[in-house]
DNA sequence: GTTAAGAGCGAACGATCGTGCTAACTCAGG
DNA sequence: CCTGAGTTAGCACGATCGTTCGCTCTTAAC
């Protein structure tokens, strides 16, 4: 995974995998049975630390409202902590598999949407309890992801700290709840 | 450039290259003399591209307000017209490049930086003559391109053209002078 | 007419890629 | 003790990578 995230999910060569971890190419490679493979089960990793840095312990929290903020807050942690070492897994892999069909596009578009209904989901009931204003919960999602990520490329390309906080601060005027919503709806 | 927004910058081969344009090998070589320069030359042509698609007849509107928004609105165009098959040239190089230091990575930083200036730029004349609220230019420049980005992003991994009026959508509504402003400054 | 410079080509280099094949090892079930 | 399944290693394959070399052309200057 942190060879992933530097050098891209097809540079991710079962050679240098098996180098760095001190086990042969054929030995390395008989468990992955193919390259594809070995990208799924790499893919499925990152899920996994995604999940439990950012996903269930956001979730853990008591209010909708609460779960949405934690979810940014904790993306945003998960970014400038650099828990891998070229920033978020799935804004690397997003970009690089994007345009290129197949099952490793599948994965990473597949656990893109699933992010995107979360961070929906937790908005809408928040939307509900009168926490929000009225625009749609995927409009808001929309918005609150394209900051994440936003700030996560700047953290990576220029090492520019302040986008973190640029990031929080636009989230947080996000869910202020607004006193007119005119133009915000799709 | 084609090649390089579907496969990327390092999977951008002579070889492929060479094949797709018709030239040999070699020739294609003793042209740019290194594989590194062959991807500053293919960000360099990019980069026209950029200009002339986005920039250029964005700065003949008349007003800095006009010019952020047709800024905006045509690198939504030059994205949802598939001017680059795999999407935003400089998004995918960003993603790619971000988390390797070097000439490549640094080329594209630049012009990451000049665009987010740019926008800065036009939103504090607009701010100058009152037409935005008074947050910093910093921070709406960020927010806007976040919004471009992750509609390139969706548009690109899910198809999803919903996304790009999701942008259009966010910055209207952003670049719209607000009542207050409690909490939108940095 | 001769020459120098450059463009483009084919061939080949060492390296690395993904992927097979085969043999050696471990170890549980009979 | 034997067997069979599973893990790992060694080696080699064809392909492709970036790069170099030497050759053939074209073209312009002298």
């Amino acid at each position: 995974m942190r060879l992933a995230t530097v050098e891209g999910l097809e540079r991710l060569s079962i050679g240098r995998l098996a180098e760095e971890s001190g086990v042969s190419k054929s030995g390395l490679f008989a468990h992955f049975r193919s390259k594809e493979r070995l990208q799924v089960a790499t893919i499925e990793a990152a899920r996994e630390i995604f999940v439990r840095e950012i996903i269930a312990p956001a979730l853990a929290a008591l209010g909708p409202r609460e779960r949405v903020e934690q979810l940014c807050e904790r993306f945003l942690s998960y970014v400038e902590r650099l828990v891998f070492p070229g920033g978020c897994f799935f804004a690397v892999a997003a970009a690089e598999v994007g345009a290129r069909p197949g099952p490793v596009r599948e994965r990473i578009a597949k656990y893109q949407r699933q992010w995107m209904q979360l961070l929906e989901l937790n908005i809408a009931e928040a939307q509900a309890t009168g926490l929000l204003d009225d625009a749609p919960a995927s409009q808001i999602a929309f918005e609150c992801n394209a900051l994440l990520i936003a700030a996560n490329t700047a953290f990576i390309l220029h090492g520019d700290r302040t986008a973190l906080d640029r990031a929080r601060c636009a989230i947080r005027a996000r869910l202020r709840p607004r006193v007119e919503n005119a133009g915000t709806r799709a």
